[in-house]
DNA sequence: ATGAATGAAAC
DNA sequence: GTTTCATTCAT
């Protein structure tokens, strides 16, 4: 296949110089790019390097962007992307299947088959892909508050320059260049790897794994800075109601800090994302308490922001830049200006450090949830560590590379946040803050500004941190508890001191990746995102134990390699980013023998990458041990949960529930056994936090092929019809059929219904929420009969034209003026009930199987008799009402019905 | 670069 | 109402 494109390519053009034949699919997030990129490089030493370095290369390319870009504050970078929609998340969680399923089909094809699972799909299923797509779009908005979709015309409203493109992308609206608009983004992409980390990364959102993986990145790049700020940090409850996501945006964006805080407090888990994310935030330094009212994370990027004084520079930089036109010569100023502020840092150091203390002691109130929470913030921040790998870009990995874009949440590894662990209990334990620090330079501002910053400020930075003392925060030197032993670690590695002894946690990672260790190293590595899709179907069946090792790998790997990734300890850096077998195991060893040697070996010298790299191995890997990850995880499900109950709007209830036990439950539980289930805890903390992403992303229930398969035969008509030929056969077999058709029509709706959802890997997460009324057909009423028409009258008229003819199929057509046509089918499908519940794999996948079984065969006469057309006319007014309703009420239930037809069934039988 | 789908936003 | 663009990737 590939070669056939590449040589197609080649044909195509002259032009290509190989261009890429693949383009862009998958690099359209800028991270996705840079993390592409990083792989490449990895092979240089260190990330930050690597960034730099890319940077240049885009600066030199001509793109001044990064002085450019400008702000982010508010301005959307060029880059964002618009978030998708429902269809598209949709499609994009489904797309793989369908071609799998059809691989001749291309993806106009599948695009087809998509859509008609779409309109096939439940009110309920679709709810949940629109309410993602709403979470999602809100914490893209909140991360880039300017963002506009689409200039429509062709002018952008500032960009004077109309050179570019109208349409291209033009929303970037920023005054940025007018420029950089257009050719930034793809051009970008396409050559460059861009880091974007910065605030727009956030915007990026618009790949839900996006987040998700950014979130595994940073964990994974976020290096501990030798640079310890000080610690500060004050959490506050409130921030736990976030959802994962939406704290990420939170952090991603930068400008949404300020901003009513309590009212993030209900936002999702994206829209924190997006907050730390893009949070440049300026560190004005505010009052503490104001800052509780962000999220920790959020708080804790100011806070590092403020101690470095390179960052602030940054941000200023970037706003001069905005007030200026001139973007070099600011940079140039920014150099002058970031010497400057480094001294203030000092002091702000200092006030922070006030600060943290207040907090603290506030937080020791919240006590466990606190406490929770904190391990929230931990894990949030893990996930922002966990950065690209970077892994060699081979022609064989051109399409992982494409799924790459999981792992690669670059702009979270750029960032620094410094996280101090509140002594949640004093009882249970008392732990000195701990804190971590991340790195983001760039994170925290634009990207490409950032990065051309870096180049230049890079060597300065570097000689900045080196000669910074950082304060050592005090150390503490025997372990008490487990905690006590990450705190340390961290204190450590803040310090660049590091205890060989922590060490000796770490190995069991080690052994959980040489376990995971399989043949594919190259295909394997940096392209989670198929590999991963794919291999979630292939290993769905080992449930979630399964699934766990092959994350945890991954996300090991990721970790491992950012680590490293300043220096490459031992060849593993070399391809780091096969994430997860390859490179796993290598950099793990690598990572934990350096640590040793070298680790120990410096005590103070923050200077050595490497042993800041394997230090922060080690405290990753401590973390895991601890259960962090595994708190990360909750969260993540949390948020899952939040977006899939209720609507983004919602978000309350997050994070009690489930999750929120589990993760007490897990970080606590870590403590205790620590060592004897350190390594399960970490595993399944990193498979947790993958499942995470995935899951957010792929919370949405799946078809499984065979349902997939079903509905096609079932359904051909519509969708065969409905792109190529008409309908009509349709539509005449109705007229003619009349009702009995109709009724041909409702069953084979329903059984492609039926399908089975795949529940992904699940994982193995308690449900986290299962939206799905069982049993209420409430159907208050039969009035929706429209639905909305979306989309231009072509469009318009096509669907309606479909609906009728093809989509009645599935709802029917009545063959006089029909007026009720569609309604039907989604009332039935609705119960389908996604199985997304989580319990245990093996159970659900089991009642999977049993679903699909029963469905396929037996029930299908059964249902047949049952049906009548009173129940047929039944289902279709509650069908409309579902659809009028489009606000279900979430049902918490926790449990969905195991068998989705029977109640289908039942009802239709009472009646 | 185009198209296939849908949806949301910007005109 | 219409246009753009988000994803994906074979042409």
């Amino acid at each position: 296949m590939k070669g056939s494109n590449k040589n197609k390519d080649h044909s195509t053009e002259g032009e290509g110089a190989g261009k890429r034949p693949k383009r862009k699919c998958l690099q359209w997030h800028p991270l996705l790019t840079k993390n592409l990129v990083d792989f490449s490089e990895e092979g240089e030493d260190e990330d930050e390097e690597e960034d730099i370095d890319k940077v240049q290369l885009l600066g030199a390319d001509g793109l001044e962007q990064d002085v450019g870009e400008t702000e982010d504050d508010e301005s959307p970078e060029q880059r964002a992307r618009r978030p998708m929609n429902a269809f598209l998340l949709f499609c994009k969680r489904h797309r793989s299947l369908v071609r799998q399923k059809h691989p001749r089909l291309d993806n106009r094809g599948a695009t087809k088959i998509l859509a008609d699972w779409w309109a096939v799909l439940d009110p309920e299923e679709k709810q949940k892909y629109t309410d993602m797509a709403k979470e999602y779009k809100d914490a893209f908005m909140k991360a880039n508050p300017g963002y506009k979709w689409c200039p429509t015309t062709n002018k952008p409203v500032k960009s004077p320059a109309p050179t570019v493109n109208p349409r291209k992308k033009l929303w970037a609206f920023p005054s940025d260049s007018s420029r950089d608009l257009p050719s930034p983004k793809k051009a970008k992409t396409e050559e460059m790897p861009q880091l974007n980390f910065g605030m727009a990364d956030p915007t990026q959102m618009g790949g839900l794994s996006m987040l998700l993986l950014a979130g595994e990145h940073a964990l994974g790049t976020s290096e501990i800075s030798s640079g310890a700020c000080r610690p500060d940090v004050s959490e506050s409850p409130e921030l736990r109601q976030k959802s994962p996501l939406f704290q990420f945006a939170e952090i991603s964006s930068s400008t949404s800090h300020p901003d009513a805080p309590s009212k993030q407090c209900q936002a999702s888990a994206l829209f924190q994302f997006a907050e730390i994310s893009s949070n440049t935030s300026q560190l004005s330094g505010a009052d503490p308490v104001k800052r509780c009212g962000k999220s920790a994370l959020f708080q804790l990027a100011e806070m590092c922001l403020a101690s470095e004084g390179v960052k602030m520079e940054e941000s200023n930089l970037i706003k001069a830049k905005e007030s200026d036109g001139g973007r070099i010569k600011e940079l140039e100023k920014g150099k002058e200006e970031r010497e400057i502020k480094m001294e203030k840092t000092d002091e702000a150091s200092l006030q922070k450090e006030a600060e943290f203390e207040k907090s603290f002691k506030e937080n020791v109130k919240d006590s466990k949830e606190l406490r929770n929470f904190e391990a929230l913030q931990m894990d949030d921040i893990m996930a922002i560590k966990m950065e690209d790998p970077k892994e060699t870009k081979k022609e064989e990995l051109d399409e992982d590379q494409k799924c790459g874009h999981f792992s690669d949440f670059s702009y979270s590894a750029s960032s620094k946040i410094i996280i101090s662990d509140v002594p949640s209990r004093k009882d249970h334990m008392c732990h000195p803050h701990g804190i971590m620090i991340i790195e983001d330079p760039t994170a925290l501002n634009k990207p490409e500004k950032l990065k051309k910053k870096k180049k230049k400020s890079k060597m300065d930075r570097h000689g900045n941190d080196k000669s910074t003392p950082k304060k050592t925060c005090k150390k503490r030197q025997s372990s008490e508890s487990d905690i006590e032993s990450v705190m340390y670690t961290i204190e450590a590695v803040a310090k660049g001191d590091w205890g060989i002894e922590k060490l000796g946690e770490a190995p069991r990672k080690k052994a959980r990746t040489s376990s995971s260790g399989k043949g594919n190293i190259l295909d394997a590595k940096p392209p989670k995102k198929k590999v991963k899709s794919r291999e979630k179907k292939m290993s769905k069946e080992k449930s979630s134990d399964t699934t766990k090792e092959s994350r945890s790998p991954d996300l090991i790997s990721v970790s491992a390699s950012k680590n490293i990734s300043g220096v490459v300890p031992e060849g593993a850096k070399a391809e780091p980013l096969t994430p997860t077998e390859v490179a796993l195991p290598s950099s793990l060893s690598g990572q934990a023998k350096p640590e040793d040697s070298e680790c120990h070996r410096k005590t103070e010298t923050c200077g050595s990458r490497k042993s800041e790299r394997s230090c922060k191995g080690a405290l990753y890997k401590t973390l895991v041990s601890e259960g962090m990850l595994t708190s990360l995880r909750a969260n993540v499900d949390r948020g899952k949960r939040s977006s899939g109950k209720g609507n983004s709007s919602d978000h309350e209830g997050c994070w009690n529930d489930e999750s929120w036990m589990f993760n007490q439950s897990g970080t606590s539980g870590s403590k205790k056994f620590k060592k004897t289930k350190l390594k399960e805890d970490s595993l399944l903390g990193s498979a947790k936090l993958d499942e995470e992403f995935e899951k957010k992303f792929n919370s949405l229930p799946q078809y499984t092929p065979v349902t997939f398969d079903r509905k096609c035969v079932s359904v051909p008509r519509k969708k065969k019809k409905t792109g190529n030929m008409s309908s009509e056969p349709t539509k005449t077999s109705k007229g003619s059929g009349d009702k009995w058709s109709n009724k041909q029509f409702f069953l084979d709706a329903i059984h492609p219904a039926e399908a089975i959802f795949t529940e992904d890997k699940n994982t193995t997460e308690p449900a986290y929420k299962v939206k799905n009324a069982p049993s209420i057909p409430n159907t208050p009423e039969p009035t929706a009969t429209q639905e909305p028409l979306v989309g231009s009258q072509k469009r318009k008229a096509r669907k309606t034209k479909i609906t009728h003819l093809v989509r009645t199929a599935d709802g029917r057509v009545s063959p006089a003026g029909g007026t009720l046509d569609d309604k039907p089918k989604g009332r039935l499908h609705r119960r389908l009930p996604k199985v997304t519940e989580t319990g245990c794999s093996e159970e659900r996948t089991h009642s999977a199987e049993a679903a699909e079984t029963r469905s396929s065969t037996p029930e299908m006469p059964a249902v047949s008799a049952f049906f009548s057309l009173a129940a047929l006319a039944e289902v279709a007014a509650m069908e409309n009402v579902h659809r009028s309703q489009r606000s279900t009420p979430l049902t918490h239930d926790g449990q969905p019905k195991e068998m989705p037809q029977a109640p289908v069934l039942i009802s239709c039988a009472d009646q």
